[in-house]
DNA sequence: AATGAATGAGGATTCATTCAT
DNA sequence: GATGAATGAATCCTCATTCAT
């Protein structure tokens, strides 16, 4: 029963079995082969539509960066001006991102990114839209808003790899901790 | 003419090998054919002494661990004693353990701990006494010293994302955020 | 709305393409798919036309051949009854038939003939013919008219060859030679 | 029961593996699985020795080209100085490089030529060397020793052609028609 | 008539691992 | 102790071909 416009439907398919994939394994040695069958189609096909299995996992990280922007844009409209970076950290440890598979997913591109410049190019423009963002938001809450920013960056990296590798009770902590140091930097006396 | 106890000097160039390879190349993706030529051997002695490649990576994440650990207790003792949470960030970002190799090979390995249980007791073991250490050397500098070790221990792997990732500012900065964050959370009110 | 009478317009318009193929790749190694969408059609389409790959090649050598042999015809009625044998000579090396995709396609194709039987069919009918030809405008010329048209057939075709892989001289000088055998074949005594 | 220098002896498998089915298929649509089976050996064990498939044909053709080199000195060294010539058109046709497969490989890899730069350079060579030979074997028995070289080079390739494809005449003729050719060559007067 | 969709079969290549010496 | 030899298994990728619309 072949109909026309598949291939929205069977690139959605793959990017999400892909992570599906990559997360419960918890690293890129996933065949594409096993991708396509979770994505109910051969590997073939696979390849047809992404050209090859480098492709597939940029479209898979590209969805999962794109997923989080999202989430944040939600959140940021929700918030007060003067609340906006916690909003911004909510939205890093909202439940669609936080899921265990995602977030398995997430830390094995950040490794892929080590060795392949597509990946890091997606990285470098997601971290930097992040503190840019977070910058701004701190802007007249602490004195050096671009210095806090790349810390509240690297502490929800941090705070990730923890979550990823399930460290018990390092979920429901997360976003406790990062609040906490976002109180820390914006009170401190000036 | 074979030399006896060649084989403690066998495994220690093998495992420097295996970082030095997983370092470069920014993933796992590496051979051991590659890993014993580095090390001057044939792939067949390194099955000999290891047993299989997992064992191989098993023993240079001991490494890794272990270096860290040392390095950490040297600058402990060198410190007076309400110094303690300095001299640990400090550890963590000596240029011994902070080298662009180590700090890869690092990554990679955080992220062989989601499918490989060994590794990820490994990294466990590190982490809780990583973790303790500052908690012990918190005590008495801020309400909650396990709390404070909790987002501390975060940071620091948060920031050796970046730096695996050569963002450009990443190195230099990483100890300055650190311990400026250390510096809030022990000098907050009360 | 479906075109009448489309049929002999895709055939030849997937025969030229597969020659230009064939040629310009220098081997069989080329896809259904390439050849399609060069004459502008979809794969499935051709299939449904030819039938298959093998037909599709054989269709092409069959063109090559036919548009020598018309090319052939031409010349040889324009020539005065006792040069018939330059005139065929001269068919051979024309610029149509020597080009160099079409030399190139054709070379390729003497070496389908060596694995596929009714390649070969085809190759015969056109040696039998040219070497018939060849025969017949010799007579009378030469002691063993036969064995003179064998050596010049066999000449032609090594000729070619030396077209086929780009020999900087070959395509200027390759009639001279040719014509010049033709006049020792011809002006031996007796 | 593996040896030691097993390296020369699994190379010149390979390559008369690789002649003999190419030869028998009569095109380069072989795969290496095939060639390594009838060489005696896994296919792994076939690239390891040659690094890949492009490879392993290269060889063959050297192979085949180096066979027909040593034959022709052979001849040469046989033959008095006026006779050269002749020396050279029969080792061309000695029974060594005659035999039906070595010819069919032959062909084939002439084809491999057009789109393969490294065959290409490979039969430049070959075609310099014998013209070169052919020239200064000619000198003095007629006026374009050169020119009557290349018409014999040309037309010893065309001969291969058709015993190639097998047709029924050509092996026994072939030697024949280019002795022929090479009397007339230089009876001419002059 | 024409095509997008889909796949099965097959091939090159890689690599951890084993084994005889 | 040490290695060259050897392979089976696995993986990516390609492509001719078929099918429903």
């Amino acid at each position: 029963m072949p109909k026309l416009g598949m291939e929205p439907v069977r690139r959605e398919a793959l990017v999400r079995a892909t992570i599906a994939e990559i997360g419960e394994e918890g690293s890129l040695d996933v065949t594409v082969a096993r991708i396509a069958r979770r994505a109910g189609m051969s590997s073939a096909l696979a390849h047809h539509y992404f050209g090859g299995k480098d492709q597939i996992f940029l479209a898979a990280m590209r969805r999962i960066l794109s997923d989080f922007g999202a989430e944040a844009r939600r959140e940021l409209k929700a918030a007060p001006p003067q609340r906006r970076a916690e909003a911004i950290i909510r939205a890093c440890f909202a439940p669609a991102s936080f899921d265990p598979v995602t977030i398995s997913a997430w830390m094995t591109f950040y490794v892929l990114a080590q060795s392949d410049d597509a990946a890091l190019r997606l990285w470098r423009i997601y971290q930097r839209r992040l503190t840019s963002n977070l910058t701004h938001a701190l802007r007249g809450r602490c004195r050096d808003p671009r210095q806090a920013a790349q810390v509240l960056v690297a502490l929800i990296d941090g705070l990730y790899i923890r979550a990823a590798l399930h460290e018990p009770d390092a979920p429901g902590r997360a976003i406790g901790h990062a609040l906490r140091v976002l109180a820390l930097l914006t009170e401190a006396p000036g």
